[in-house]
DNA sequence: TGAAATTCCTACCAAAAAGGTAGTATAATG
DNA sequence: CATTATACTACCTTTTTGGTAGGAATTTCA
């Protein structure tokens, strides 16, 4: 049951805006990669999910980059992993009855539902903010 | 972050096997398969590994098959996920230091052990024994 | 003004993991 | 001795993971 690192750089690549969000100036792709040694490309790649949502102030071009549009304690962490992660569900037939057709609720149902709201609750009150507090 | 079929039908065959614990019949695994709908041998594939630790009493041979060793209680439901789907940790870099040689600690490193504790905390809150007295 | 730097976007691809199937040997029962 | 069930090993197909490649569009800066 493992997070996927679309999930794992996707939180890095936040944390590391969250620590530049006092300082005004764009951070790029490039230095996080470098930092972090990911490829550039991937991190492209999920940084596009990311900028689906309405997180970022960005510019292109020479001392271009992101920066966080929002105060740091604004994203959740949550929000982020299931931006570019899908849903938490750690079972497919949670929040999915087309998966699972079965007329009766399995006996093991509860304890994976209840296994899924754990999760959710951590991811959900962790934030951006606390994240960074840990410096 | 999804648990394998591996991990999702070890618990249904235990859960099986509790429902059965005072019944002193052996139930089989063709049985089970035929309950819940899953391939036989793939649940017998699973089971290779679930016998790999001291769970059962098990008989070979026409109305054999398999029945807890002891009460359901001192089955826990952590101990269960991971004997079939090896540690629960949410990223390999928790418990496995030889995969990330960083000589710092990440940023995101406690976040993802604080996840991790959460999950083991609430697989090894629940055995057998809560699980069947759901029905 | 033009080269360099950067985001933005689409397609492709190799390796690993998931999710099984097949076959056979061994053991117990009736 | 035929049937039923576990025990064990090998193989295989599909999906997911974890990227790479290439080339726009846009902005900056020398």
């Amino acid at each position: 049951m493992k997070m996927s690192t679309k999930g794992r750089y996707a939180l890095t690549i936040m944390a590391n805006l969250a620590k530049n969000y006092k300082n005004n100036e764009f951070i790029s792709l490039k230095d996080i990669s470098e930092k972090e040694n990911i490829s550039l490309k991937y991190l492209e790649k999920i940084m596009i999910n990311l900028n689906k949502q309405d997180y970022f102030i960005t510019s292109r071009g020479s001392s271009g980059g992101y920066k966080l549009k929002y105060d740091p304690s604004k994203y959740k962490i949550g929000d982020i992993l299931r931006c570019v992660e899908g849903d938490l569900a750690p079972v497919n037939c949670i929040n999915n009855k087309e998966y699972c057709n079965k007329k009766e609720k399995c006996d093991t149902y509860d304890f994976w539902q209840g296994l899924y709201d754990e999760i959710n609750n951590f991811v959900d009150s962790k934030t951006l903010n606390d994240y960074i507090k840990e410096e």
